[in-house]
DNA sequence: GTTTTTGTCTATCGATTAAATAGACTATTT
DNA sequence: AAATAGTCTATTTAATCGATAGACAAAAAC
């Protein structure tokens, strides 16, 4: 289960992808139009853009916008960010690896190999989405099911 | 990231079918050969058996064995009764589904639909992957390892 | 039928993390 | 200078994780 915390850092990246091209967004819109806690969001967002995700203007006009097109920055490289490694272990992250304490022989340990599955097939699916994939779904979800308004006259 | 509950359990079920048939085994056993602090794994191994995965007898050659036999078992299955839903997010859940409170329409919601194949691609793997399957994945990988050592004369 | 063995149950503890909040500070624009 | 808006540090509260203690119950052995 991903925390509130990165589901909320999803949420903003996904609005920002929305309204890219557009000018910077205000924190405090972004906490109101996403429901989210300001100063939560505020440490959020900081986060993102120290990762180079994000970029920032203070002042006036100022706040945040994507410091990328949509199409550029995948969904994985932001849970990452905020949750941290993909992998079920650390024993199997490509991005955190760290020796297992646990287990006799990691080489032969079978909850490693089965986890390895897993943690590759997350991060095929993360790796290779974007936020404008996510943003593209979501448009033709909507599509799908109201099209049947498209088609009255 | 999988908790060290859930690890030590998989741990604890792996020796379990590795031995399946040959009776049972004490808790004090299971700790000592894994290394997981006793009163933990008691705790761990009361899950498992009131979820119907292990059996245990009291009393003088008592211990635990598994209800079934290793091929019946999958490791998604402990997995759940020890981690919870193996879903990111609760709304995408097969066995554990909650509302989504954050979002505007969970129909259409961009985070949701990844998240759901994401869902679907953990549990085609650790559904389809039997306790037995992983200790076959680990005896395979040391032959495969440690194989020179067969052809030697 | 008492003793020994071994699992069961309840409670609790300390440490860490999650989620949220407060307030002072800094940069930018007007 | 004043207003705007992000930045940084600290703190709080509650929940969860990992682990431990000890009384209790059932089964077997003597």
């Amino acid at each position: 289960m991903i925390s509130k915390k990165t589901k909320y850092g999803l949420q903003a990246l996904l609005l920002l992808s929305r309204e890219y091209g557009e000018g910077p967004l205000l924190i405090s819109d972004l906490a109101e139009r996403e429901r989210i806690p300001k100063k939560f969001l505020e440490y959020i967002l900081l986060q993102l853009k120290n990762a180079g995700v994000l970029q920032s203007r203070k002042g006036k006009g100022g706040g945040y916008s994507l410091a990328k097109p949509p199409a550029e920055i995948s969904v994985g490289r932001a849970i990452r960010i905020l949750e941290g490694p993909l992998a079920p272990v650390a024993c199997v992250s490509e991005t955190a690896y760290q020796r297992c304490t646990e287990c006799h022989d990691e080489a032969t340990c079978g909850i490693r190999l089965v986890m390895k599955d897993v943690r590759d097939a997350m991060a095929e699916i993360l790796d290779h989405t974007t936020l404008q994939d996510m943003l593209q779904r979501s448009e033709d979800e909507k599509k799908k099911l109201h099209g049947v308004v498209d088609f009255q006259i």
